[in-house]
DNA sequence: CTGTTAGCGCTTTCAT
DNA sequence: ATGAAAGCGCTAACAG
């Protein structure tokens, strides 16, 4: 690999003159780019980002610190991140926190480690006062699916709370009264949201909330079965399930069929995300929209704008879910 | 952020000293590693791992290029590799090729400028050549998901043969006879390796290719929808459509429904891949298991070895398919 | 066992 | 417009 120094030397020129023309500064002769350019060409050199990051405090890096590596939403959110910071010559540095606070801050100290010149989040463990402190930092950071006030416009996130009325709202419109939810971890902000935002339908409908029908799970598929199965043990009458995500929503429908229910007939199910694979469910899934994809290239649009000066963006940080209306629900 | 030379100032010692510590290199009194310790935890101090990965050309990183960043078999390859990586205390940098000959370039150049220790590659338009003359540089590369005789040992493969070929004779063994196949991509060597199994099977079984059944996809679940109505405007008669992964699949499940078609009464279908979705489906998908999990961690594993020296592994190259038969197929 | 001294490859003042 | 020189923070011989 071929260092700055041979292309200087081959070119006739001093160092500082060929990291001006790699740097694209003003002030480089016609001339000097030329025979720079040809000697890079010949040597076939290629500039050592470590050793540029190193002298120069910057990296054209993005960090991205994501709880999980797989499932729909993190590979549209990871997608959607990457192709706007492609298209702006720009890369992402990936890394998994699994939702687990030792692992989360190891994830971030890699990434500053690495001078990342900004980072975008996806944390659960992390309390919002880490992150105001981690904002206060050299390196910017950026969050999504959360909602910090302190650190408002650093966030992007999905109105939850609608999101979870907008659904239990759906359901009640269709005449039901005994409905259960399956619920992620109560830990996370965005499952809270939904849980109040459901709550708020129900009052508004004059519907008790009623704890015998509500099952805690992981947003996992399994967890979708097993919150079915633990519902069905408990023998209390209930037409319709609410889930907090798609992927529960497929566990339960599969549990439900195994009970030899069938959908939407004796059983109503919604989901939460709009995930690809809701279509090709059957019956396809009644879900609600969380424009993931939108919201990470949006993230990526802010970094765009304010780390690196392109300033004809326009950023919004709050998001709006929508009702996908399709064949999961019936009539009561 | 404190330097090495903070520590060294306030630990009285030397930088070597310091930098030994941090290293856990032999050769370090006791009292000198306690000193050191304690002046770094003082100073939160954490060194920085570019300046590191500048004088040492090491970086506990490995890059991962993969054609993208969403989708469920990408996303269990990079989180088995991130799995393996992190408890080794590796890191993986993560980028994508998009299945475009430039990009994999460029994506392969950007890990090796950044100093990985190694890379791990999923692509597919790079050529065999390009690999191998790759696999002399410098950066050892590990190739997911192709068989290139000549870097033999450092390939992860399925046998796509057999997987394409188990596929046709199940269904063949069902008793159909018109047969239709959705392919992907022709340029991929996987694709083409499931296709001649296929063949082969259909040969076994004395039947026919019919290139009238066959349509070549993408991949996408568009594409198995357009696939099926491709192959309905045809009104040739054939009952078991063979789908070359199941995404494909499940689109065309769609488009079979969406045409008054029942599965598997009206029509049988196969996947490959064995997705975690095709479980959710309905009928539920009879598919080719893919171990892309195992795949991905056993590339890892491979790199621990014969970069990190861990001896204890025990590395296999080749994987085998295995047909999981669930409900999407009928007798004739 | 510890300290000294060169770098790693590039950027960035500061002169000229 | 160009060059010289001083780092960026760390590792790695080499002495001692």
């Amino acid at each position: 690999m071929a260092t700055i120094y041979e292309v200087a030397a081959l070119a006739g020129v001093s160092l500082s003159s060929v990291s001006r023309v790699m740097n694209n500064h003003p002030h480089v002769s016609e001339k000097t780019k030329i025979i720079v350019n040809a000697a890079m060409k010949e040597l076939g050199y290629r500039p050592n980002s470590v050793a540029r990051s190193l002298a120069s405090k910057r990296s054209d890096c993005i960090g991205i610190l994501v709880s999980e590596l797989h499932g729909p939403f993190y590979g549209d959110m990871l997608s959607g991140i990457e192709s706007e910071l492609r298209t702006a010559g720009k890369h992402a540095i990936i890394t998994a926190g699994h939702s687990d606070e030792a692992t989360e801050k190891a994830g971030i100290d890699f990434l500053i480690d690495r001078n990342c010149d900004a980072i975008i989040l996806l944390v659960d463990a992390l309390s919002d006062d880490y992150l105001i402190k981690l904002s206060k930092g050299s390196t910017p950071i950026v969050v999504i699916n959360r909602h910090i006030t302190e650190i408002d416009k650093n966030c992007f996130y999905l109105d939850n709370f609608l999101g979870g009325y907008l659904a239990t709202k759906h359901i009640l419109e269709y005449g039901h009264k005994d409905i259960a939810y399956i619920s992620g971890p109560l830990m996370k902000q965005d499952t809270t949201d939904r849980l109040n935002g459901h709550k708020k339908a129900l009052t508004e409908f004059g519907i008790e909330f009623n704890e015998e029908l509500f099952y805690v799970g992981t947003y996992l598929i399994e967890s979708g079965k097993e919150g079915v199965n633990h519902l069905l043990k408990k023998q209390l009458p209930f037409t319709a399930i609410i889930c907090a995500n798609d992927e529960m929503a497929s566990g339960a429908m599969k549990s439900i069929r195994d009970n030899d229910m069938a959908i939407p007939d004796d059983c109503s199910i919604i989901g939460f995300d709009n995930s690809f694979f809701t279509e090709y469910l059957h019956p396809q899934l009644t879900t609600v929209n969380y424009p993931i994809k939108d919201m990470a290239k949006m993230s990526a649009l802010w970094i765009l704008k304010n780390i690196y000066n392109n300033n004809k963006l326009i950023i919004k940080n709050e998001f709006t879910p929508t009702l996908v209306s399709r064949e999961s629900i019936r009539s009561i």
